[in-house]
DNA sequence: CCCGGATCCTGCTGGC
DNA sequence: TGCCAGCAGGATCCGG
């Protein structure tokens, strides 16, 4: 479901009930939710302690409680919700009770998320892990994704450094989460839109420094959705408390086939790239080579 | 190592 | 009306 927008959303959502709450009890009723990483001694602990941090990086999320080396960590796949005090629901794989009486559930349709516990580890560069925490430790599992275009301690540089460096389409080295994370089918379009750039470019012809202005243009169009809540399409795509974002309103490319650019006004075309639906504007979102750019 | 494609699931939509 | 192929905001593994 969800990228990096819609997960921040969840993510201050979550912050917002379960801050300081105290964990009594949880419930799971999906084995394929919980991975077969842990045992449930591992939830156990949590129990008696209270939310000290909830924290993300990429879309990834997670629960610190106070003075557990483990954490709790949440990956919601493509159609995992957070929600709060909700009615039982059919597809509710786990739920998390707090002594205020109320209950934090995660229901996934499609079964791609899941809940699991993980070592808090020290982050590889030593700063904060990411957005809602100031500890400088991560879950193990989410070790090898990268920082967001969100993240201060996000080193710009090193990754544009490290973009330049491979063939691959622009595209899927956006949603390649080893680069930079938090990018999903929807936000790499629209990146690509205002950066007008095409898709298909390869990263290895766009030079450092367009790369870089790349991963800033992914931060300002996910800035612009946190501050509308994220993007929903259906019920499927809602925050913790479940309501609905309103950045599809403005939404540029991602499912616009057929429709005006909002930047020159040619239709905006549907293709396939690396298995994924992809919309472009095919005149303004030229091969990427900037004639008159600094781009080496 | 680097790349692209297949794969895990359920439910909804659109075309015949 | 009914059926079913195709598709969906993701991450990971595997073969070439």
């Amino acid at each position: 479901m969800p990228e990096l927008p819609e997960v921040e959303t969840i993510r201050l959502g979550v912050a917002q009930r379960l801050l300081g709450r105290t964990l009594s009890d949880f419930a799971v009723f999906s084995a394929r939710a919980v991975r077969k990483e842990d045992n449930l001694a591992d939830f156990d602990d949590f129990v008696g302690k209270p939310v000290a941090e909830v924290a993300r990086r990429g879309k990834f999320l997670w629960i610190v409680f106070e003075g557990a080396p483990r954490a709790l960590m949440v990956h919601l796949g493509m159609s995992g919700q957070l929600l709060y005090d909700s009615p039982p629901h059919k597809h509710t794989a786990a739920t998390f009770s707090f002594d205020d009486g109320g209950t934090l559930a995660f229901v996934d349709q499609r079964t791609f998320g899941y809940v699991r516990t993980s070592q808090l580890i020290p982050t590889a560069d030593g700063r904060p892990a990411g957005e809602g925490t100031q500890r400088t430790e991560i879950p193990a599992a989410a070790a090898h994704i990268a920082r967001d275009p969100l993240d201060p301690h996000l080193d710009l540089a090193e990754a544009a450094a490290r973009m330049s460096r491979t063939s691959s389409a622009m595209k899927r080295v956006l949603l390649d989460q080893r680069f930079v994370s938090g990018i999903g089918n929807i936000y790499a379009d629209e990146t690509a839109w205002a950066a007008q750039l095409n898709p298909t470019t390869a990263s290895s012809l766009l030079g450092e420094e367009e790369l870089q202005r790349v991963i800033a243009t992914a931060g300002e169009v996910m800035a612009k959705a946190v501050a509308a809540g994220g993007t929903s399409f259906d019920a499927l795509y809602v925050n913790v408390e479940g309501e609905s974002g309103y950045f599809s309103r403005e939404l540029t490319a991602y499912g616009r086939a057929g429709l005006p650019c909002a930047r020159c006004g040619t239709l905006i075309v549907k293709t396939v790239l690396g298995g994924r639906a992809t919309y472009v504007c095919p005149s303004c979102q030229t091969t990427g080579y900037r004639p008159q750019g600094s781009a080496k």
